[in-house]
DNA sequence: ATACATTTAAAGCCTTGGCTACATTTCTGT
DNA sequence: ACAGAAATGTAGCCAAGGCTTTAAATGTAT
């Protein structure tokens, strides 16, 4: 009836499935962020810190760095810290500036900042690179 | 170490928190929307349509469509079609708006309308009341 | 009206990402 | 040095949301 079963996608399912692969990566990210930061805090991320941080359990946490592990994003040893492969910083990196840059964008479009860092956790893994550079063309052009 | 565990928990695991609530929401707006948007395009919303419309298989629609039924915004009998609740009509007229809204900003702020699209369907879940009416404010001051 | 095609349903599998409960290892303080 | 506390690991449970395969119901066309 809609002409497409299993058949070639439509735009719109294609945008569907984008969003879900976009899902799947965002706790990598979240966590590779977390590991990122906890480092630069204090040297090495802990199990229980990253747990506490991310607001799960410790077997929650061991079993998201366990999936960074098989992705080649994180390495670790047991009971020791966790540590970031080259690839899991630069990923880190971006995550973290791309964070700053939906937050700066919520806020100089009148969010509140309190909001703007609430929204943009859950946001910020959905906006693509595209996107990502519109927001930096408008921040640029507003900063001046 | 960190001093909270299990403890009260702190503003960041909080936003961790509520982006995971986002989530568990997010599929059963889209389907809901989506529903909602068949039955105004041809009068019913059927299991193959949904499904090819979503990008899944109908066994998956099937799925989601027993979720929306449990949760009261659905009703459907065996081999007939699905429609919504008032209260699931009431919930994708609203994602819709959202919707509407948040490709709206995209655009203003220089992002090409299908990118927006594209990152729409997987931002707007995220997109919290106080965020989407600062949105609306930005866009009807854009406007004048 | 009956055979064939399409649609829906049902069952069962997989992965992810939560959880609790329990075992083990490491760390710390006396 | 050793006991108790804290951290980490392991096992097993659950629900969600994908999937494939198989069965049943419905719709259609000669």
């Amino acid at each position: 009836m809609t002409a497409d079963d299993g058949a070639q996608p439509t735009a719109q399912s294609e945008r569907f499935q984008q969003a879900r692969a976009a899902q799947a990566m965002a706790i990598l990210e979240d966590y590779a962020e977390m590991i990122s930061d906890l480092i630069q805090e204090m040297g090495e991320a802990r199990i229980t810190d990253i747990a506490s941080r991310m607001g799960v359990t410790h077997p929650t946490a061991t079993k998201a760095v366990a999936r960074l592990k098989r992705e080649g994003l994180a390495v670790s040893r047991p009971y020791r810290g966790v540590f970031l492969t080259d690839e899991g910083a630069e990923l880190a990196e971006r995550v973290r500036a791309r964070h700053r840059t939906v937050v700066d964008l919520l806020v100089a479009v009148g969010v509140p900042p309190e909001t703007a860092e609430m929204d943009a956790e859950g946001l910020e893994h959905h906006v693509s690179e595209i996107t990502l550079k519109a927001f930096e063309r408008y921040l640029d052009a507003a900063a001046k």
